[in-house]
Parts: structure tokens; sequence; C-alpha cells
RNA sequence: GGCGACGUAGCCAAGGGGUCAAAGGCGAGGGUCUGCAAAAUCCUUAUUCGUGGGUUCAAAUCCCACCGUCGCCUCCA
């Protein structure tokens, strides 16, 4: 049985879904006006790989995960550009696929984005007009939170301290701090639609609750997101579905912790970022996944060069057990028997708990080191077996580090032929000069009692 | 100020009343291999879980206090 920490109670629960053998889960996606940093990869590959986990675990998934497409950022950055924010946005996208795809994300079931879900939008504002949850002021809608009684229930906050707490923005238009905007009115410079209230644009929050009900009904099972957006973005996108429906609106919250950087939220606004792109040229997709969950996904993760290092290390580790076993059995092949459930039940009991990676990690690595002892054959297949199929949700590329053709490679070949001609003669003087000089190209020789090989570094 | 999370070996990180003299990874030290290396692998590396009390036959795990770190309360994954 599977069990998720829920934001909403705060304890781990038991994953029972509204319908039987089916999950439809929504995940908050990046805003697009720059490419994602790391701590944007966080939600994406957690979410995704536990999404597969899911899958793994018999359950038919829809996955959604929306773009938010109109914003000030957007309208900002394609105004400095002199370009639309539609054509800025569509840049991002692309370069968000490139990024996630480079990952090993999955693609979405569906990827809305804001623009496309404009009218349903105006329809449910007006809903929420029509049953007294908001009122209009100057072209402006806002939502209502003294209508909404159970307003707080998700961040565990009390509308009477934040309002006590005064750090709220004041805006003379609004009836009391805590209500949020459902629909701003047109500015110059912006894209706009007509609507009832006049031309104008939605507000941040709406997106989410009407883009999900259009694409998974009125309720679902699971809600993700960062830590970062429990209060105000995701308390208020439950406030406004749940007025609206007077259901339910999401069975389980789930929220990843923040990255770090010397103890510094990651964040565009602190400027501390780390773009995926550029970690992915330093470090490799493979490297990243391992780093990003090799800690429980609630927890917060400090990034750094060290922490990378390390994941590109431990991650070897694995690659290495898969090339020694090949490397024993060949192509012997078997069937499985208590061996492999034995293990089975090992990984699905840590991830069955609130989708504990440290713990699954714990468990491979104990596979990998029995991997190097051992010299049961069958034993050897099916461990291999077992990390083929447990890469349905570790989601590694084992590809990606298997070395690239290039046009000096006879060049190489033939250094390590002379190579190893002066070490038949003991020239070990030229032999390591040899050496030496591969070396300085990235290549590593290694040799042994079956020869010499060679990879790139 | 309010709400929440966290503090486990040199570092990272699971565990969360007894099976824990605490999983796994990185690093370090030693061995195997090698002409020497590198790579790989094997072994070793916490009587102890921030501090002080308490509950219990039994606590890293529960309770209280304190110290420290972080997040949210404004855009943020």
């Amino acid at each position: 049985m599977i069990r998720i920490t829920n934001t909403l109670s705060g304890k781990k629960e038991e994953l029972r879904t509204l319908e039987p053998n089916r999950v439809k889960m929504y995940v908050c996606g990046p805003t697009v006006y720059n490419l994602i940093h790391v701590g944007n990869a966080r939600p994406a590959v957690v979410f995704d790989s536990f999404r597969r986990y899911l899958e793994y675990r018999g359950y038919s998934v829809t996955y959604t995960q929306n773009f938010t497409d109109i914003d000030d950022k957007i309208i900002n950055a394609s105004n400095e550009e002199g370009i639309s924010s539609k054509a800025l946005s569509d840049r991002y996208i692309a370069e968000y696929f490139k990024d996630a795809c480079a990952l090993g994300v999955r693609p979405a079931t569906f990827h809305p984005r804001t623009t496309d879900f404009v009218q349903e939008i105006i329809e449910f504002v007006k809903d929420l007009e029509k049953k007294g949850f908001a009122y209009e002021r100057n072209g402006d809608v806002y939502f209502d939170v003294s209508e909404f009684k159970n307003y707080g229930e998700l961040s565990h906050r009390n509308p009477e301290d934040m309002r006590a707490g005064a750090r709220i923005e004041v805006n003379e238009a609004k009836d009391d701090p805590l209500d949020f905007t459902l629909w701003k009115a047109a500015k110059p410079n912006e894209p706009s639609w007509d609507s009832p209230w006049g031309k104008g644009r939605p507000g941040w929050h709406i997106e989410c609750s009407a883009m999900s009900s259009s694409l998974l009904g009125d309720s679902f099972d699971i809600h993700a997101g960062g830590n970062d957006l429990i209060f105000p973005h995701h308390e208020n996108e439950k406030a406004q579905s749940e007025a609206r429906t007077a259901k339910k609106w999401v069975s389980y919250w789930m929220h990843n912790g923040m990255i770090s950087v010397k103890k510094e939220k990651m964040s565009k606004s602190v400027g501390n970022i780390f773009n995926v792109r550029q970690a992915l040229k330093i470090y490799g997709a493979n490297a990243l996944r391992m780093y990003l969950l090799s800690k429980h996904y609630r927890s917060p993760i400090e990034f750094s060069s060290e922490r990378m290092e390390e994941a590109k290390a431990s991650f070897k580790r694995i690659v290495n057990a898969l090339e020694e076993i090949n490397k024993k059995i060949g192509d012997f092949s078997c069937k499985e028997d208590a061996f492999s459930h034995e293990w089975r039940d090992r990984m699905i009991e840590a991830l069955d708990d609130d989708f504990n990676t440290p713990q699954a990690f714990s468990t491979l690595f104990e596979m990998v080191k029995l991997a190097h002892s051992s010299d049961d054959k069958e034993k050897l297949y099916q461990m291999k077996t077992l990390i083929m199929e447990w890469n349905y949700f570790f989601g590694f590329n084992f590809e990606e580090s298997s070395s690239s053709s290039s046009k000096a490679e006879p060049f190489i070949e033939e250094l390590i032929k002379l190579r190893n001609e002066a070490r038949l003669r003991k020239d070990y003087k030229q032999a390591d000069k040899i050496r030496d000089a591969l070396k300085s190209l990235n290549v590593e020789i290694r040799d042994s009692a079956q020869g010499t090989t060679w990879r790139w570094i």
C-alpha cells in the first residue's frame, strides 16, 4: 500500500484513489520567461519519477503539468526584447522541453498553457461571482476570502493571524488584505482578453484551478509542487476551486523541499541560480537525477559541486556493476525465482513509504555489492533484470556513459599499440610518456590481464 | 511576531519505542590487481543519534525546555 505525506493533514496517509487503479495528478510547472534552474528541476524530476513509480505499481496515471505563459515577468521580458509575450513563452517552452527531455523527464499527459484556457478562466470567475465569492472593483475581480470558511486549512494558517501580521501589501481596492486577484484589468502594452469586466487578463492562481478542472474534473487525486507554493498559491487555488464546486478538490497535496546554495534558497530573485543547461553540461543527466533523488523529496537539499561530484561517483558504481555483470554472464538468461521476489519486495517497501528514494538507493547499492562478489549466473542475471526493471522509475540513461565514437579512435588505438610494444621491451619511460600524452587528450588507459582498454574521461 | 520543517560518523543521508553496538553513498586508511600507475574491487572507518530534563522494563525514535539552521507569511519550484 502506497503512503504519501499529505500537506493538508500533515500526516502520512494511505493512497486511496478516486477511481480504482487510476491516479489523476497535477504538478505546478514553470513560468516560462527564461531557462529553468536546478530548483525548478527538482519537482520535475521527483514527480516524474513518482509518476513512473505509480505506473510501475499498476496505476494508470493522468499527469498534468502546466506552463504559466501570462504573467508580469513574461510581459516585462517580452517588452524588453520587443517581441510578443507569445513569442517569448513559445521560445522558453521549447527550451523547457529540451532540458526536461535531457533530464529523462517524460512528457506529461497534458501540458496546458494559460493562454489556451482564458475562456474557461472567465467562466470560472463568473461562477465565483454568481455564488458570491467574488467582487469586482474597476475592472479587477477579487476573491472574497471571508466567504470561504476553510481558508488557511492547507497552509495551517489562521486568517486572523495573517491580518494581524500586517506584512500584506495594502491595496485600497480590496475589501480585505487577504483577498486575491482573479482577473486583472488591462494595462497599456499588455496582452488582454475581452471579459464581462472589460478587457483584462487572468490572475495567477486561477489558471491552475481552471485548467485542472477542465482536464481532470472537479476533484482529482494528487496536486504537487514546491513547498514555497503552499501559501498563497495553493491555498488560493484550493479556496476558489472548492468555493465553486462545494466539493473536496484535491485528495493529496505533495510538496517538495527547496534547493539551497550556501544555505540560502536557490531562486531567481536571490540570483543564486544554476541553470539545468549548465548542470547537464558539467555533470550530466544521470548525476543530476542521482543528486535529486538521493535525498527525500520533502527535505531541503544543498546544491554544490561537491554534492554533484558525489552523485556522479555513486552513479558510476551502478554502471560498473552492470558492466561487471555483463562480463560475467554474457548472454546467459533464466527465469526469476524467490531471489527476485525478495529484492523487489524490499524496493517496493522503500518506495511505497512516501517515495523514500534514499532508502531505495540503499537497497540498490546493497544489491550492487552482492553483484560484485557473486559468481552465480542465475542470481547475476536476475540482478541485472531488476536494475533494468527499477530503472523504469529511476530513469537513468545507461547508454549516456558509453563512449562516443570519434575520428580520433584509430589514432588512439595506434598509440596504445605503440605503448604496449614499449612495455613488452620494458621501455617503461616511453610507455609512460605515451600514457601521459593520452591522458592529456582525456583518454584513460586501463591495463589488465586481458589486455589494455581505454575510455574517454 | 505567527506557522512549519530540521539538527544522526570527516562530509552527504535513511531509520523514527526493543530485531539499531544505527542502512546506503562520498571521502580517508589498508589490501588485491599492475613494471609503476590509473581504473576497478575488497576490508576498515558512529557503544552513538544538537544540549538538558522527563515518560517507559526499554528512546536516535515519545513529551517538555533550551540552543542552532532553514523555509513560508511578497514574486518564487
